[in-house]
This record gives structure tokens, C-alpha cells and sequence, in this order.
DNA sequence: CGGCGAATTGACGGACGTCAACTGCTGTGG
DNA sequence: CCACAGCAGTTGACGTCCGTCAATTCGCCG
């Protein structure tokens, strides 16, 4: 495993505060992984061995129920993901799938339980972690019962544009069919609220938005600082308020338990 | 503060763990308080300055956006509410409010911080504790995203049903226009719901349901188990899988954030 | 040029929210 | 003891949002 990757890795949060003989313990015995676009890493109800952290691709986490499917979260590099199932030796909730083909390092479960009663400042970095990945999921919650179609969409091109710079035009990150899943709704209510969406200044050409009337699409969205994480990136930001304004976040969580 | 209370909050997995010492410290600077029903006790937005702990009583949690307001969670004793913004020294995103008069424990946030850094074992035990309410809330969102109301509420009451003996016949616990926000939907949309499960062997007088047919029913919610935390009670469970398996759960989450 | 999948558009129906009227219970005061 | 106010719950009518199915267009790659 090349040394930068190893860098990477020891720069997120989980991993800035542990000893570097924790890190050691923990990077010893992990695997180093690449798969190609549209693997199962992990089906929901699987038992979880590893904590899984992306290097580089895109993973998305989904859910299932008789025959539906929705789309949890989508990933890029650097997060850890399923750490709540590796603190609890508890079965996934939700099943992880890669979405580009993806470069994965997968961290032994049952270590990291065992350095989380040794190293106190490790088993405070993940506490952190979970706390940070929660409030991500009570926003998503909020974001679901709280508003309607139209509305998640409106703020979601609005995080989208802050976080891509805020110059009033950008690229969705995502195929739409994926997009409308993390939004909860199909692709063909998708496509009309973005039809619906030029009322309010909106222009879709493609994977490309532009923002015509930003005043206009606010008055409609009405974002909150309580749903929506409306950060711009900053580069290595440092102090405590950081500890929840990651870089590179994507819709609901970027890091996801 | 009886030493009967201190015993019941010592019980609780997030401070089982930990040293007397550890112990001491948190309930040494704490404030035990009774509030009348319909209190506010944090308004989301608010700083949070400490860690409550709900010994007798009834909390709800909820969020609020554009004159919309949801259920998110409704804790029973003994719970803890609000750990994540606590760990975090973050602005709560939900308020907090009794249902009725409740006896409640507040624990110094920065008492909890400082005491995670030096006891190991607790700090294990918030990063379990915050696991355990991060796949609370994953169960909650699939819950809203992949089922449509009717099939919520089914769940919801063969969930009750088995929390409260499994005698196909028990008591809704709350009041249903609480119910309704808990479950996303109107209170008449409730009602109307309710009314549509007679098809399928649901009897409802005043606030006591009763189950006939429950194979019927069991049809027509799917009820899953990496959707709904189906635990039968029992007493002082130990072992690993009871790391998720507390006493008393209310829907969502029993113990949040 | 042909073909495939993604995206869009239209038509339709069902689920759900809203408004309003009505019922039934409970506690209060005459 | 009864009348009545107040509130939770129910029911009905209606409109909107949203999912489904089908047909069509668009863009990309072979």
C-alpha cells in the first residue's frame, strides 16, 4: 500500500487523533481493494468484518423493502463507511455498492473494536464519528417528513452550487436515476420538478444546472441551517467547528455509519 | 438526588461501563429537575450544555421547518436524548419537549467531554450508545422512504403489539395525533388509515387495538428486521446482542442522539 | 447508420394533505 | 345534576402531489 494512500487515511477524523501504534495496529492487517463499477461490497443483513474507507470511486449505500429500493447515500473519497455495524458487531443495515469502479481499503472489524478500549483518544474519534454521522441522518430524516419533492430538490441544487463554489452553475454529480432515489422519488418526478424548476430560474442542459434567479429559487427551497449542511469547502479547516464540516460532503452524509 | 435514581441511570448502557470515579464526576455537578408537561426543554438551534437524562416521564423529540412540524422520536424512562450534540459541543437539531411531567437528569456537557478523554471504557460506551441511535435512525428513514402510510402504521402496531406482551390486543401509547407526526402522516389521515385496517382483523376502540387476524396483517405490513426492531422484551438481557436490545424502545429510537 | 439505455413527456390513478363539519368525551360551572 | 365549552377524534369532499405505465426523444457508443 503506497505511502500516500496510507497519508490520506491517517488525515481523516476518525483517524487524525489516535496514537500512531493504533494506526499501525490497524493498517497492518488490512486489505488494500479494487472493484470494478456495480459491485455488492455488502448486502444488507450481512454480517460486517470490515470498516470499509474509499479511497477513491463512488459507493452509494441503499436500502430495501419488498422490491423497493431507495438510495441512503453516495459516497466519495476519502469516507469510512458502515462503522456503526463494526462498533456493535451488528449486521448492515443497508447494503453498499459501487457506483465507479472504486479503490477500497477494508479495516479488520474486530481490531478496531479491540484498539477502541486501549486507545481512549481512538474510541473518542469514533464517538465523534457516529455523533457526526447521526446528525447527518436526522437531517435527512427532517429533509424527508418536513418537506415535499419540489422543495429536497430545490435545496439540493442549492448545496449542490454552494459546494461546487457558488457560481451559480455546476454539474450534478450523479446519474439522475440515482439522484431522484437519494431525493425519495422516481426519475420521472425527477425530470418534471426540474421542468417545473425553470418558474424559479432554474436551466438544466444535460448534467449541467445553472441558476438564473438564486434569489428566486430560495424564497422557494427556504434552507435551513438545521437540515441542510450548507458549509462552502474549505481546504483543511482546523478547531472545533470543523469537526463537522468536512471537506467534500455529499447530499445526506459523506460518512456513513 | 436518591440513591434509587443514581442506581437506575448507573444501569444504563452508557454508563455501565465506566469507573465509579468516572461516574462520581458526571453526577457530582449534575441537576436533577422535574418540569411540568408540556415544557420545552431545548429549541432546536439552541447550544446544548447538557447531556438529559429522562428518569421519569414522557419526551418528545421533534424538528421543525417552515411552519411544519415532525415527530421524530418519543423517549419513555429511562433514555438519554441529545448525546450527539453533546459529544460534538454542537447546536441541537431537534427540540426537546415533555409530554407529560417528567423527572429528568442533566449531566455537565463539558463534564462528559473531558471525562471521554480519560475513561476509555466510557468512551467506548458513547461511541456504542451513538452507534446504536445512528441504526436507529437508518431503521427510521427506510421506514419513511420505502413504505407508504398504511404499511407504516401496520408495522408500527404489530411492533406495539409484540413490545406489549404479544396478546394481540394493547394499548396505543400516545395520543394519535402524536402517533400521526410519528408516523409521517395527518392525524385524519390516521384515522382513516386505522379505519382501512379493519380488512385485516384491526379492531380500535378509544385507545385499545386489537388484533384478529394476525396473519393478515403480518401480509400486509412485511414487517422486516433491518427495518423494525422487533426485540420481544425482555428483562435485564446481557450479552452482545443486547447491545441493541434495550428495555422499553419506542418506535424510531429509544435513546437519541 | 443502428441500437441501446437514459431521460423526458403525457395520461391516468391512487395516496395523501387540507378544509370543514360533525361526533363523542371530559371537565367545569351554574 | 345538567348544560355547555373545549378538545381529540372522526368523517366527508376536494385538490394536489406523486407513482405507474406507456410512448417518445435524446445522446452516446458501437
Amino acid at each position: 500500500m503506497r505511502d500516500i494512500d496510507l497519508e490520506r487515511v491517517r488525515a481523516l477524523p476518525l483517524f487524525r487523533g489516535c496514537s500512531d501504534e493504533t494506526f499501525r495496529t490497524l493498517t497492518a492487517g488490512a486489505f488494500l481493494q479494487r472493484f470494478p463499477a456495480g459491485t455488492t461490497l455488502l448486502l444488507e443483513g450481512d454480517q460486517v468484518d470490515f470498516l470499509y474507507v474509499l479511497l477513491d470511486g463512488i459507493v452509494e449505500l441503499q436500502g430495501t423493502w419488498n422490491d423497493r429500493e431507495t438510495t441512503l447515500s453516495i459516497l466519495r473519497p476519502v469516507s469510512t463507511f458502515i462503522l456503526a455495524a463494526v462498533v456493535l458487531d451488528a449486521d448492515g443495515l443497508m447494503s453498499a455498492r459501487t457506483v465507479e469502479r472504486s479503490q477500497i481499503l477494508m479495516l479488520s472489524g474486530p481490531a478496531i473494536r479491540r484498539v477502541m478500549v486501549e486507545d481512549a483518544g481512538f474510541a473518542v474519534a469514533v464517538a465523534q464519528e457516529m455523533a457526526g454521522c447521526y446528525r447527518g441522518l436526522v437531517r435527512s430524516l427532517k429533509n424527508q417528513k418536513l418537506r415535499g419533492g419540489l422543495e429536497r430538490l430545490a435545496n439540493y441544487l442549492i448545496t449542490q452550487n454552494l459546494r461546487q463554489g457558488g457560481l451559480n452553475t455546476f454539474n450534478l454529480p450523479h446519474d439522475k436515476r440515482t439522484l431522484a432515489s437519494l431525493l425519495g422519488m422516481t426519475p420521472e418526478n425527477l425530470s418534471r420538478s426540474l421542468a417545473a424548476l425553470v418558474d424559479y430560474g432554474v436551466e438544466v442542459h444535460g448534467p449541467t444546472v445553472t441558476i438564473s434567479r438564486p434569489a428566486a429559487l430560495e424564497r422557494l427551497a427556504k434552507p435551513d441551517p438545521l437540515i441542510d449542511n450548507h458549509q462552502p469547502v474549505t481546504d483543511t479547516p482546523t478547531g472545533k467547528a470543523q469537526r463537522e464540516r468536512w471537506p467534500l460532503p455529499d447530499h445526506p452524509v459523506r460518512t456513513a455509519g
